[in-house]
DNA sequence: GTCCTAGGTGTAAACGTTTACAAGTCAGTT
DNA sequence: AACTGACTTGTAAACGTTTACACCTAGGAC
């Protein structure tokens, strides 16, 4: 017994002596079945590019050690109906599941699948059946670049829209255009988009080929803000001279574009820590007590990252001497 | 029963049918327990930053669906020793182990762990206990770098070295210095540095300072290549006039330095689906059988990127019009 | 009609733990 | 010396599957 009870300590020493020298190990699959717990969380994603996955599991990872749990990893590659099948592989091996549900559809199409396990959703359009939805702010970080445009001048702004149908997308054209509203400006109609590169630098271009341009761009990710800020160099287009260019996610890159973008920070980390703490604690409650409170139900605030692509005076990049 | 026996189909399908309706679903440790298998395979990687864990990762959830397999994610947060407290963790919840070990003591450490479970080696200084090592030819890359800077006409060249006990790092300065020593050219002591960008940027400083400046520089990563650059720069350096500059990683960043980092891109996809494909073979062997032969013996090659950073007239960065 | 065979069905053991419980030991108290 | 109590130790059932095996049924051959 490697827990503790109502052995004498001499013996339990012994016998961890014992088996410390044949090299045993008890095995996980006998445990789990007899205890009902796995002591493994499941993170399951809609895909596995960009930089928000890595630095989600890698916060996940830390606290699953912390906890003393185990990581299994997997992504949809196809519809969310694989959801189903996902739980059901993994019905017996995990304990909870941490779901990354980005749809506005997420509610409907989840509804009738999640109960079997306790489940966190990340960044999913709200709670469903119970679960907890961890969100980031998106509205409030589209309305903080709202903010800092108007704080510079800009008035005249547009929109690259990320993919209809995207949770998060939805919320930062939505923040968008309720802080563009409220500021009493006009609203321009959003250049659609798909959250990649190419579809940003399409947008670039038919921007650049206006004859009324718009002074500032909020791009819905950084790389359709790289692609647009690509576009705009190469019509001669001015960054931020003549038009300044915004985005969203702070990924890496960012802060080498020419020039450095400004964007939202998403509080991942943050994220992945309520997250986990939640579903932990929803684990490990007895059978009577009530679930937990959920892991406060307003969405984490994002930080925005002020850049040389809407502020010519901002600071240069941090450099490597200080950064990090 | 799921799999396929000696049962009349219709009863098949009507069990089937019932399970579907009850919400059946079949325990994975129960499961798991009888079979011996759990159609589960644990990567353990030593960190979870940079551009390597992630894609390694994604390539490996990739074979894993195709396989049908489960993927456990863990990081060795603390010493190697940890990898035994992980193997025990691991013991009855996993089939086999992607291990990635890229410490030149690598062997003497891990051979008293290694021979529980079916194991492959990521970036291994060779197999331990027949357990095999899936590599990159880190020495191959180097010496395409020094090829290219011969091509160049460059001839004095530089290596900032990466972590000492870092078998990468080890091998990319051997394969630095002997295609320089093969050159006939005279191999000028290498620069310490850790992999991180200060240590580039301080090595940049240094180089930048010196009176007989060498006309190119090899980082062993392109993170000191990034910070190098940096420094070079700001010390009215020119980049690639006076000093070129290459790294090692081809990570999404160095599309964007100003001027685009040439980089020796590693064949990360096709390190995990080998091992994972050796992976699968040997846990699927009958007892009797011998262990598969080993995942090709000699190291994956690796692809030089040439950018503007070692030659002015390199394409410019594709533009997204047609990347990706 | 009996026997044999083939194909299908039900039963029970086993996987490696945990946990509850019965049985045992020993010292201290009356 | 016997009883009580506090501890410790051994035993057995249970977790939810799989698999081997014995059993049963039906159909064909002699």
């Amino acid at each position: 017994m490697n827990g503790s009870s109502l052995v004498k300590s001499e013996s339990r020493e012994a016998v961890l002596r014992a088996a410390q020298q044949l090299n045993y190990v008890p095995h996980a699959a006998a445990r789990a079945l007899i205890t009902g717990r796995s002591r493994t969380i499941a993170v399951v994603l809609p895909d596995m590019h960009g930089e928000f996955f890595s630095e989600l599991i890698r916060e996940l990872d830390q606290c699953a050690h912390a906890h003393g749990q185990n990581l299994l990893v997997t992504s949809l590659h196809g519809d969310l109906a694989e959801v189903k099948q996902v739980l059901g592989l993994i019905h017996g091996q995990v304990d909870g599941v941490i779901l990354m549900v980005p749809f506005n559809d997420a509610r409907a199409r989840l509804a009738p699948l999640l109960m079997t396990v306790p489940t966190v959703l990340l960044n999913a359009p709200g709670p469903i059946n119970g679960c907890p939805a961890v969100t980031v702010d998106n509205a409030g970080g589209a309305r903080q670049v709202v903010r800092h445009f108007l704080s510079m001048g800009y008035r005249n702004m547009v929109h690259i829209a990320g993919p209809s149908g995207n949770f998060d997308a939805s919320e930062r054209a939505r923040g968008f255009r309720a802080a563009v509203k409220e500021a009493g400006l006009p609203v321009n109609r959003d250049i659609p988009g798909d959250y990649s590169e190419r579809a940003g630098y399409l947008a670039g271009q038919l921007i650049a080929s206006r004859s009324k341009r718009p002074r500032a761009i909020f791009a819905a990710n950084d790389n359709m803000a790289v692609g647009c800020l690509e576009a705009l160099t190469e019509a001669g287009v001015r960054v931020p001279e003549d038009i300044a260019v915004a985005g969203f996610d702070d990924i890496p890159i960012v802060r080498f574009t020419q020039p450095p973008l400004t964007s939202v920070h998403p509080p991942i980390a943050q994220q992945g820590v309520e997250a986990f703490e939640w579903l932990v604690k929803a684990v490990n409650r007895k059978p009577g007590e009530p679930p937990p409170s959920g892991p406060r139900e307003r969405p984490l605030p994002t930080t925005l990252i002020v850049r040389g692509s809407t502020d010519r005076r901002a600071p240069a990049r941090p450099s490597a001497q200080t950064d990090r």
